[in-house]
RNA sequence: GAGGCUGUAGCUCAGUCGGUAGAGCAGCGGACUUUUAAUCCGUCGGUCCAGGGUUCGAGCCCCUGCAGCCUCACCA
């Protein structure tokens, strides 16, 4: 509620630096209302992204020391007031729009003594909307001349540093809105994430996926290793678990026949937070009937190269502390020929394993076979790999909803993608053999410890087994570190517009 | 969950050996019809993250707590 006008008063003793601002704008508040304007604004409709503007300005250019120019074309924009420069009778205002930014020039004479005395109530962080003609200043800067201000929002809060902007990283991510006005590329990133979930989604629409969605509360919470959050159904008295990841629901479909679906949502881990992990992020899923592994290579190589144009990624991004080339195609090494060539030593033979990895300091007492390898491969592959490398053919073990390769047991039809030392995606030739699914299931489980074994078998994922699945590739990949990789961000906060934080009282 | 670093005005940051809390920006008043983080003159502005302790005296030293960041662990 404003207070009542009361202009120049500044001794109001309400306590704190901070009420003391906020009344100089609640002053100025109350004068546009007194002139007769709404200081919340009203619809304003015409008005041109600043960036289109821009380039119609470009061709109008006059070098600095011309005589300034301001007889171009009439435009009309809208943004919020970033900086505000007066030289008595001019006022200059840098206004934004999520386009750019571009000057603009109220000359008292111009646009007569009642827009003079409206400009006069400008403060930063205001929102205008400005009609005028589209020009260059006399210093050589592209200008819009004004010829009338309308007020569209006050800002009754004292921005950030109007050069350095918010630099906490804690506040950027509190206030988000904040550092999407200030932050340097903040605003791009997070429309480039915008545009890569649109490539993503476009590369599988023009496949022939259809676009579905799972349930995100569930019973038990399956398809991943992870512990789920838990929550409760009131009027049905039920326990349930968010979903941690997207897999059994969509391969229900595929025994519905919906033969190629995808799901791009988000997922709940209860696990770490780090600067690659958050509680909730997005995942994508995409499953093709009669299809493979190689399959999901393919589509893969698709999605990034269109997520990256999307994103106007480099071909070479400096992500990770290293320099990563996302030339296509990507390397393709068998997981035991990279074991091999890293580590140096037979993969087929467990014992030089186990003496490899018990010289990393990796725990090999009573472990089986290939968690001790995948233990040493994480240890010493994972960060070999910094070009976008699909790590393929892995140990069957390790792989519980994986089908093995024809004539080979032990090996798994699975990749997983990994760029700069870190996993982005993951994909298999699905198994849709219920009898040896239901088996593996059993073993995974018996392993687990009491707290995780809430996650219990999903008997109706069996029993659709049964009906008949088709022979499948199924692929999974984490946006949230998709978009890091192509905007170059280095902590996936960087990428989520609001990630979980602790509460802190205020 | 463990270790390290950080927390001072609305924002960005100084703060020496433990001795009255500092600057720039923002704000307020004034000058300026071509400014570019405008400039110039004047002026207002503090729960030094919170709570204890040591001391004649603590922003500074000690302890506890809170939050963030980094590393590690679980995970993707």
């Amino acid at each position: 509620m404003p207070p009542p006008s009361s202009p120049s008063g500044h001794d109001s003793d309400s306590g704190g630096v901070a009420a003391a601002l906020e009344k100089a704008r609640r002053d100025k508040l109350a004068r546009i209302a007194a002139l007769g304007h709404d200081p919340w604004g009203r619809r304003f409709d015409g008005a041109t992204p600043i960036a289109t503007v821009r380039a119609a300005g470009e061709p109008l250019r006059r070098p600095p020391g011309e005589p300034p120019a301001d007889d171009g074309p009439a435009v009309r924009v809208a943004g919020r007031i970033m900086l505000q420069r007066s030289a008595g009778s001019l006022v200059f205002l840098d206004l934004a729009d999520r386009s750019g930014r571009i000057q603009v020039m109220i000359g008292k004479k111009q646009v007569g003594p009642e827009a003079w005395q409206l400009a006069d109530c400008l403060d930063l962080g205001d929102l205008v909307g400005i009609d005028g003609r589209l020009g260059w200043s006399k210093t050589g800067e592209m200008t819009i001349f004004a010829s009338a201000l309308a007020f569209l929002g006050k800002s009754l809060e004292t921005p950030p540093d109007k050069y350095h902007g918010l630099v906490d990283p804690e506040q950027k991510q509190r206030q988000r809105y904040l550092d999407l006005i200030h932050g340097e590329g903040v605003r791009e990133r997070f429309m480039a994430r915008s545009r890569i979930v649109a490539a993503v989604r476009q590369t599988l629409t023009e496949r022939g996926y259809l676009e579905v969605e799972g349930p995100t509360l569930q019973e038990s919470a399956g398809g991943a290793a992870a512990r789920p959050f838990s929550t409760h159904h009131n009027a049905l008295d039920m326990a349930l678990v968010l979903r941690i990841a997207l897999e059994l629901h969509l391969k229900r479909l595929l025994v519905g026949g919906l033969e190629r679906v995808f799901e791009l949502g988000r997922v709940y881990r209860n696990e770490g937070v780090s600067p690659r992990h958050n509680p909730e992020f997005t995942m994508l899923e995409a499953y093709e009937a009669y299809g493979d592994y190689t399959t999901m290579m393919d589509l893969t190589e698709a999605i990034v190269a269109a997520a990256a144009v999307a994103a106007g990624t480099p071909p070479v991004v400096r992500w990770m502390g290293r320099d990563v080339d996302l030339a296509r195609p990507f390397r393709r090494v068998r997981y035991d020929d990279l074991l091999a060539e890293v580590v140096g030593c037979d993969p087929a033979d467990p014992g030089a394993l186990a003496a490899a990895a018990a010289a990393r300091g990796i725990d090999t007492t009573g472990r089986h076979p290939d968690v001790i390898k995948s233990d040493l491969f994480e240890a010493t592959c994972e960060q070999s790999l910094v070009a976008p490398t699909f790590v393929i053919d892995y140990p069957a073990a390790i792989c519980p909803l994986t089908k093995r390769k024809a004539g080979r047991p032990e090996i798994a039809e699975r990749f997983e993608l990994y760029v700069a030392g870190m996993e982005l995606a993951n994909a298999y030739t699905e198994l849709n053999d219920p009898d040896l699914q239901e088996e593996l299931f059993r073993t995974q489980l018996a392993g687990l410890p009491a707290e995780e074994s809430m996650a219990r078998m999903d008997h109706d994922f069996l029993r659709a087994l049964r009906h008949g699945m088709p022979p499948a590739g199924g692929l999974g990949i984490g946006i949230d570190r998709l978009v890091m990789l192509l905007t170059e961000s280095s902590s996936i906060r960087d990428v989520i517009l609001f990630p979980l934080l602790r509460p802190v009282g205020d």
